[in-house]
DNA sequence: GATGAATGAGGATTCATTCAT
DNA sequence: TATGAATGAATCCTCATTCAT
């Protein structure tokens, strides 16, 4: 069943190129990535590329957007939308938010910026607003909130929100490096919670 | 107009350039560094360049395992030298250690490490077996070090070392990608630590 | 937003796009000229032009002689129907025509023929045939008219009938070339028939 | 004998890269005339070629400069050292000096002006300054010191300089375009000096 | 040992042309 | 017919590496 040279798939193209192109950033980050081998892996030609990217690197912001859009919204809406103790939310969805975050997409694109970043300061911002402002300031209304409810008390940790994403962080960066060597990122996600909620509750 | 440093010595050369390097890499990362800028900025010729490393990637490996050395090793001594108590030591000389780490050549390794890593396994390798895992285990062997004296009680920190490292991975990471948003390195690590000894504290 | 002009009627087509590629090289010369950009001038698809002309140099061609045909044979016919001595039909119409020609679409035609006449040199045939011997032809034909009725004398002029066209082609080039520079071909071409005819005056 | 493949000669390369790409443009153009081309005949690598020439465009400039400089400027000083009258320097010097225009170098420039002119305004410039200006304010000059001597009488002809340059330009085209068609410049020329000389003589 | 001129493979981008719809 | 998505050859330019001097 030799596929047809030719069809027309406007609709699909610009994810199926993003899709492509984003297992071609995973695997061989930015740079080392030619657009062909991109075309390639998304079945298309050179050309059309730059039919729905003018650059390499327009091509690379798309990625690194596709990536992001909606992942933090349904955190943020998950804490909103919840009816649970902070503890028991924090254990839960929290917690399972986290610990799957060093094995998705995120990690990849976490790897993107380090490499990439410095020479495209508007996708850093991008980046900023619309994932780790969100994700921060989520947090921060969280424990707040457990602090009114008086669940939590004042401390520290409530101007530290980074404190949640520490182990998160180095977990994607370990598994980013040192791909091969074993590391339990679950359970170092969960101690930090553990101390974190000894640490802030009343 | 690069400056006839004093006598030119032979010996120097390799440190010269490597330092040259570092520099350029730290700026622009591995890829966008041409080589004819390290040799500017070491002062040499393009050809030099080549009779004191073969490659490129030569000089990459050069310049990372150039930053490495010893400075663990300065820990290491100094944990197996101190007569603090654990958790004195772990405040003073340990929080200090880890409270420059973000600001420190460090955080530029880490960045070329996760750029190109990938396509230099061997360098990984290196990197863990000099680094990371002297520095785990130098923490690990502390901690149980603790416990043994019976300052710290058995927990699952034993096992996770990387806690340890966790707000400092994150400081390093945060600086790399957002330079100019502000984050209190210092106090991050602080909390972390009375968490971690509040935590195993007997 | 390319206006539908009138009802769209095929037979226009080609004239339709012949003007729009004439505009288009007129401004960018034909090989900085994308089809693509006629096609959008001529308000249709990039696809049609193709059914139109079979290739970009075929479009070219047409453009070249949709543009030449019946501008020499204009002058011809009242060369002539005229009923005027030789040297009132020169100060007269010959004059007018002459001092059109720089502003008129027969510079960039020139142009196109100095830019890609080496690649068509059928093109240049065409363009010889059709226009520079017809004119030529005339301008020689009307001398020896002159001298015929005893008007002119016999002179070189009668074989150098290009020493007409000398100031014409000079502003032609200096209006390509230098189009903000101040000339007065007016004045230049005047002069030079004020010359000619003091010359071949019996 | 094979040549070797790799040869210093750091000096001539800027002229041969410069000669080569004369004559590769005097062929096909700027457009058509692949950089890989230049290179060939220059017998060069292309990589080299960017060493000397940052782009193609700069390859361009450099090429009509070079073709430029002196030209006019031997003449001017030829008309400032003269002792002949002015009748007969312009029969003399200025006539040989326009007769061998329409077959030197300055044509090929000004069939590059008039195709690439239009995207290169600097250059264009350049060229009226050094060339057409000089050139221009010579002849005037020249013409006006023939009135004070009492040679020539006032007349339309020392504001329009151009009339002298009418016929070479005529020539310089029709050899651009009509490489075959015969057309004898000398006598053109000479004829339109006649002309000249008839008109203003006093 | 030094230098930097010279090489050439590699990669991004453009655009005339084709063809499924 | 008419469209414009899709193709791929053509070309400029970069930069790690070599080598004559």
């Amino acid at each position: 069943m030799p596929k047809p040279r030719y069809q027309r798939r406007k609709q699909d193209r610009p994810q199926e190129i993003t899709q492509a192109a984003f297992a071609a950033f995973a695997e061989k980050g930015y740079t080392a990535t030619r657009v062909e081998e991109v075309a390639q892996r998304a079945g298309v030609s050179k050309g059309l590329m730059y039919l729905y990217f003018k650059t390499k690197e327009e091509l690379f912001k798309a990625v690194v957007k596709s990536v992001v859009i909606r992942r933090i919204d349904q955190l943020i809406d998950t804490i909103e939308s919840t009816e649970l103790s902070s503890e028991d939310f924090i254990r839960g969805p929290l917690l399972s938010f986290m610990k799957q975050l060093p094995g998705s997409p995120v990690a990849i694109v976490i790897r993107l910026l380090i490499s990439e970043g410095p020479r495209h300061p508007d996708l850093v911002d991008y980046y900023y607003d619309n994932v780790v402002a969100k994700g921060i300031g989520a947090i921060t209304k969280f424990v707040e909130q457990g602090v009114e409810r008086g669940e939590f008390r004042q401390s520290a940790i409530t101007e530290l929100p980074q404190l949640f994403l520490a182990p998160v962080m180095l977990s994607i960066i370990w598994g980013l490096i040192f791909k091969d060597r074993p590391l339990d990122t679950d359970k170092l996600i969960e101690t930090q919670i553990d101390m974190l909620l000894a640490h802030i509750k009343a």
